[in-house]
DNA sequence: ATGAAAGCGCTAACAC
DNA sequence: GTGTTAGCGCTTTCAT
């Protein structure tokens, strides 16, 4: 009674087979009267086949909604097209953007992402890397806030492909991949130097950040090439707030001292905050005070008053290159050391100069 | 040769038949001198077994190091302990701490969660059913941007269990889990009228929002519940913007019309662009004029002056219940509906009480 | 060009 | 108690 000619007409007792799992590779076979491996090569336009049975066979196999169990085929293939992202960062700010790149990316290359949260747990790390070993991942991202260097967990991972976004292993074989925080602060304290500014200070966050550190030396970089000396007292390193950034601001223009013409801020949230308390004082920004924050968070930039000039670490693009060269590690490619991808220069009001967007150069370090 | 008192000898050849695989359950037996049945129930825990043989089989597979396939293991088991997460908010603010829950909660039952961003794109959504149903996940979680319902996607789904979560299906059957955005409104007007204020306004975004017009009736619920009535012009619709917030601020505030003595804000933006306008004109908060805002989001709570009172949505815990009901259903629990989980009032200066947090009650719609 | 059959790494039913 | 064996759903030789 069956039809190949018309493969919808599946036999009831099949339905009742398939739990719920659907055709498997033999139904279909059946159903167009070919051998299991016909229909494996037909489906994987491998193997020498007579076009008619190809597409009869992809006809049988989309009539009867056949969908390959990728883990049946996993256990043959190289590739179970699988891979980890665990973040030390509870899927923070920072983490979001650059999972979406990575997704972007892999979900091109049909590589489906196994999102871990660790939150700086070595006990729960450990159980969710032993988790996508046993999946048999095909790599792993490792991404976290980025106070410091972390450990590397080579140990268990006998040569599988690890890229370390956004963060950086202890290990100088590892494959790190950062925004460049010097290049990006340089760019923008030349930014400022060229809007004519001479007297630029620079409001920032806690030291332990190695951001904080790489930025402030992009900051005096900046300077010392511009032939500018840094001002006395122009260096303020406090905690990643509003309020530290309406604070520091009070401190550069209070009493006598010759106040700053431009601030070049850590964050955002510093910017808008020291933004803030310039306005309370009546400076005018950005005639007076020209300003330029950092992360280009436009929650911040575009409530602050003027909305601000900031520094785009490009997060979403880091994410995507680290999705290439995961691809390219596990397609073979040796990779090694730790590369820094250019930031980007967005301009608003807060700068006084045109809206513009700069992109700083690749560092190739 | 073979040692099985000393499992850690394995023969040289053994690491090169193994490409980088590590031993599998036939390396375990040999070095066990049992049978790979013997290896699958000592691991497992399963059938009778001398304890001896158990003890043993576990201290060589420690040995080597071996680590199940959990691709070839699904293969059998009824489950892949795998679930899929789609998000339409492209990892968002909104998205994250849902996501956070629902894998910490899902994490403690050793299921893996493959995140998926579809950023509203059918396309790209209907490629990531597909891609996760070939890797025979165990369910869906379905997540969004809550503007609106939308279309289940249950027609390639085959009884797989889905629960959308922080957004709607228009499918009645279907599982849906959000925050009690009525019932959160209702709590903050509640609290605001418990403190004596009398004219309370209500600024907040786009009605296009399901959670707008709820939070809205809550409002109004909670204003006839009380007795007071809604003033003339105190319902403003607009963005979800500080600086919508600062303009609404203003206009309530204008020329011989009598002032609100109290704001319920439909977001922490709204409210702390209006805590802005209000200082600007020299309006005291909390003592001329309450306000509580809504999300807690305390990027804004704490950022604002004074701090935010705030309804929290308790998207984390939204997440962690996602997953309970998810893995109810897995088991074969029945499910079907919408509920609505209680939101938090966080109380902060900007309403004049005590610090606090309250819980709404449950909702058993 | 197609079919048959040997596994991939594991579980589970059934022998002994 | 432990070993044997038949698969899970698929890919991939190797015959034909």
């Amino acid at each position: 009674m069956k039809d190949p000619a018309n493969p919808t007409s599946r036999t009831p007792e099949d339905d009742r087979l398939r739990r719920r799992i659907g055709p498997t590779i033999r139904d279909v076979a059946r159903m167009a009267n070919v051998s299991i491996g016909t229909v494996s090569k037909a489906l994987n336009n491998n193997g020498s086949l007579k076009a008619e049975t190809r597409e009869r066979v992809i006809a049988v196999a989309n009539a009867l909604g056949f969908r390959p169990n990728s883990l049946a085929q996993s256990l043959h293939r190289r590739h179970s097209f699988t891979v980890g992202l665990i973040s030390n960062d509870s899927f923070g700010r920072f983490t979001m953007p650059i999972a979406e790149g990575l997704e972007a990316c892999l979900a091109d290359r049909q590589i489906a992402v196994f999102m871990c949260n660790a939150t700086d747990d070595p006990e729960r790390e450990r159980q969710h890397v032993e988790q996508l070993l046993g999946k048999r991942v095909d790599g792993m991202v490792i991404t976290a806030r980025r106070a410091d260097r972390r450990p590397g967990l080579d140990g268990a991972l006998r040569g599988l492909p690890v890229i370390y976004v956004f963060s950086q292993s202890d290990d100088p074989e590892a494959v790190c991949l950062l925004p460049d925080d010097e290049g990006g602060a340089r760019m923008a304290v030349e930014h400022l130097i060229g809007l004519g500014r001479q007297r630029i200070a620079h409001i920032t966050g806690p030291e332990r950040f190695e951001a904080v550190r790489l930025r402030r030396d992009g900051y005096r970089q900046a300077l010392t090439a511009a032939g500018l000396a840094e001002g006395e007292g122009y260096y303020l390193s406090g905690d990643w707030s509003e309020k530290w950034g309406y604070d520091a601001a009070a401190r550069l223009f209070a009493h006598g001292r010759e106040p700053p013409d431009a601030l070049f801020c850590g964050n955002d949230q510093i910017a808008r905050g020291a933004a803030d308390a310039l306005r309370e004082r009546g400076i005018a920004v950005p005639e007076d005070v020209a300003i330029v924050g950092f992360d280009n968070w436009n929650v911040m930039t575009e409530a602050s008053r003027p909305p601000l000039t900031s520094v785009d670490l490009n997060l979403r693009a880091l994410g995507r290159e680290a999705g290439r060269r995961l691809i390219a590690m596990i397609d073979g490619t040796p990779m090694r050391g730790v590369s820094r991808l250019p930031c980007t220069l967005v301009i608003r009001e807060s700068c006084g100069a045109k809206t513009d967007t700069l992109t700083g150069t690749e560092d190739y370090a």
